[in-house]
DNA sequence: ATGGGGTTTCCCATGATGGCAGGGTTGATG
DNA sequence: CATCAACCCTGCCATCATGGGAAACCCCAT
């Protein structure tokens, strides 16, 4: 099975197989003489594996842990509960954030005639002379909000 | 005033104040002889209003517009709503896509032991042999998801 | 044998941000 | 006046996951 046939059998790109072969994710896979990838059922299934967690929101580097854990026989369930409830933390916590800015724009947008005038409450709110930073916040990491692959 | 001085000022990072200049989102200020930037209370006010705005999850480009709105008299009022809303559209879209993955994770967190034994549901569902990508999505724009800076 | 459609590697770009290095400036203190 | 710390400048690299493209190579069918 070529990169091309195995990247349309698991939805991954075979740019991203490529990817997560040079990162250490897949491991390498065999090749022909002439230097192409060939693909078995093994690996289409490990594929289809990072496809789902990423589908779920999980960073690569959750999913190195969750491979890892899946492919241990010795492991034991709570160490994958403890890896998903983390994820599940960060996607809440992201979630309360963006809700934040939509309860505080539409609140903005309600007050906005959205007419030929000039005036807006949304330029007055962003223009306000001296609001304070928002509270640092912890830096997300970005697998969290991009599960999604186009 | 100087950089630093203005970054404290703004809540704005240096860095960050001289990557909007050099993208075209800041205009070009004002230098001592030596080459320091020097801020006025007008530019102030600008760097104030981008951060604002990117405390609301605002994509550099969209702020862009809303600088532009800003300093146009002739702007309506319309025209910010419109940009609001379609941002309201894409947080809310994004919101809804995480809250699926944890409503989906939950179910899976739920039915995990998280004890010593290495069976996990979770894991099966990613392992699961046959299941479909899912559909494809938007592409969404990073700025939505990262209005946190550190 | 030729051509079209695979494949390989390598480099570049994204967006917003931080970090570092190497060099210039400024202001205060000895 | 010399020195030193604390600034500032530019430029480059890294992030994370992904796509795009080029140049070269390979495989199969006509």
């Amino acid at each position: 099975m070529n990169i091309g046939e195995a990247a349309k059998a698991t939805g991954v790109s075979a740019k991203m197989i490529r990817y997560y072969e040079s990162i250490g994710l897949m491991p390498k896979v065999v090749r022909t003489g002439a230097g192409y990838r060939v693909y078995s059922s093994n690996d289409l299934h490990t594929l289809r594996f990072i496809r789902r967690a990423r589908d779920l929101g999980f960073a690569i580097e959750s999913i190195t842990r969750l491979l890892r854990l899946w492919q241990n026989r010795s492991r034991s369930s709570s160490q994958m509960k403890s890896v998903t409830t983390e994820h599940i933390g960060a996607l809440r916590q992201r979630i309360a954030e963006m809700e934040s800015m939509v309860r505080t724009l539409e609140h903005l947008a309600k007050h906005c005639h959205g007419d030929l005038r000039p005036e807006c409450p949304i330029l007055d709110d962003l223009a306000k002379p001296d609001t304070k930073a928002a509270p640092a916040k912890a830096r997300s990491r970005p697998g969290v909000f991009r599960a999604v692959r186009a």
